[in-house]
DNA sequence: CTGTATCCATGCTGATACTG
DNA sequence: CAGTATCAGCATGGATACAG
């Protein structure tokens, strides 16, 4: 089902402003979009995903990988080895997630832009910058 | 483009636990995708969106609202008469949204069950209810 | 009717440092 | 390598009460 090889994940993967509390979807918490992204092409371990992640601390990747576990969205494997090798994959369920991921993706692709210039509208009329409200700005 | 006649938003029109903290999928804060499916069949006042919400406080509605309007995904229509009236509706920008709202709610009904089986079985064998993770049941 | 004001509880998120 | 521990900060969300 993968490609004859895996390519390494690349640091710049996700623009640095995503998530930037801007994009009006959200699945999962924060970081479980992205992460199951990094699982699409095949299991990966804890190492390898700090890589795109590198915005993310351990503690919170360690965080999003057990809810997701939790939820029967990935699996955890432990190879008894040394050095220790864990390397987590995507269930059915949780490559169920991924039409939505990408729908939410052309969402922001085709409709982003306009939701930018509302926002900067709003702001110019009412003089306030305005906090993150549900939306905003995205890779 | 609206049906002859808008029925009025029914007091249950949304389960109980929506939004339980549950939902994987999320658009917009935590609100704003039950407002814009009250807004669907067409403009709607502050008293009409508060009876299928009537779970939240009109602090947290008008924030909703706000944040809403602030995006471009609804219009705020003031109309100067006695009794005071206002009118939210759906821009296309809003409409736009529709879509994943449904694909959301599709992929509850298919996956939601899975979901939740994975997480009774986590619970179970690690013998901890939990708190909210990133998923949990929805209407 | 349509909101605002104030205060408070919670929780997500993160920095920093340490361990099997 | 693959995490865990601890502490802290800020945003979100909500209860309650009041106002134009």
């Amino acid at each position: 089902m993968e490609p004859l090889s895996m390519e390494p994940l690349s640091p710049d993967m996700f623009h640095p402003a995503c998530p930037s509390g801007a994009m009006p979807i959200r699945i999962g918490d924060k970081w479980a979009a992205m992460v199951i992204v990094c699982l699409e092409q095949g299991p990966r371990r804890f190492s390898e995903l700090r890589v795109p992640m590198h915005v993310a601390t351990p503690k919170v990747l360690t965080q999003t990988l057990r809810a997701l576990e939790r939820d029967g969205m990935i699996t955890r494997t432990i190879h008894a080895e040394v050095p220790p090798r864990v390397e987590y994959e995507l269930t059915s369920l949780g490559r169920s997630l991924l039409d939505l991921i990408a729908a939410g993706r052309r969402w922001a692709d085709e409709h982003l832009p306009s939701l930018l210039a509302a926002r900067n509208s709003y702001a110019e009329r009412t003089g306030v910058v305005g906090g993150g409200g549900s939306v905003s700005t995205g890779p």
